[in-house]
DNA sequence: TGAAGATACCGGCAGATTCCCGGCCTGAGC
DNA sequence: GCTCAGGCCGGGAATCTGCCGGTATCTTCA
């Protein structure tokens, strides 16, 4: 299931996590490589599944959500399917994590306002009692892994 | 500080979001746009600050990271600097979001074992007392948001 | 009303990039 | 020593990007 990787690859993995759009010559520049050859290894790492996508960071409040939160939701019965329906509709729930613990869920959800969040809390609450904490700040943009 | 976006900057949005690799070529006809429209759409919606970046996503599990979970750490000092300095050196740590409630900090944190999560957390509790849980899926790939 | 300006779009072209191919080098196995 | 596989390099065709001028539409203001 896991992968191999060499010191090359964590460069590269390092690099299209920080820029997703470098160009492979001027990656293979960076990683001391031909073009031709960090192709090969970003394509295998690609095939692989090491590399899942390609997204752009979209800054939240720019775009009119201005209010970010976490959602703790505790979860009582064992059907998930109805709250898989509402992730997918609702596509202000950024991130739904199922963990242990008391709370089965840890959402990460987005709005537009106060009254909108509240509607969303509302929604979950349907399925559990919830817990909301309002975030502050988001003190570390998304770096993903060094090596091992 | 809000930018306003018509319905076909949300379709672009939605379509990097989806793959940000996508070519400018294919992303006009996607949108029904000429390659140059498009291009042009992009570029201000990078320099306004939209478009923050674009980020390659690694499967965590496939290059070694077994272990992902949530921590709520209670900060009760109101020095931040060498939380912040921890988070800087620790790649582990995906996320870190600072928020209302009991829990100041909720982290993000990845690890490749048990014990490597165990000496994470012996880290963390330095700066307070820590809730930690682990993630059994993350039921939602991160799409981002749709037109408000 | 009508002209000037702003905005958004298109087409086309030069330069850069990607994709694909054949060939070279090195190490492992026989 | 020979062969094979893996990884890398360089080159050329196809594609994409970045930039240009030109056009249509809408707004502004005289």
């Amino acid at each position: 299931m896991a992968v191999n990787l060499d010191p090359t690859d964590w460069s590269i993995l390092a690099e299209l996590q920080r820029d997703g759009r470098v160009p492979l010559t001027e990656l293979g520049r960076r990683v001391s490589l031909s073009a031709s050859a960090v192709t090969e290894r970003v394509r295998r790492l690609e095939t692989e599944g090491v590399i899942t996508g390609y997204r752009a960071d979209v800054d939240l409040a720019k775009v009119g959500f201005a209010v970010l939160a976490v959602v703790r939701l505790k979860y009582p019965g064992s059907r998930h399917e109805p709250l898989h329906r509402l992730l997918a509709e609702r596509s202000e729930i950024l991130e739904c994590l199922r963990t242990t613990g008391e709370d089965c869920y840890t959402l990460k959800v987005t709005a537009t306002s106060m009254p909108h969040l509240e509607k969303l809390i509302d929604e979950l609450a349907g399925f559990g009692s919830t817990t909301t904490s309002i975030v502050y700040s988001q003190t570390l943009p998304y770096r993903g892994p060094r090596t091992p």
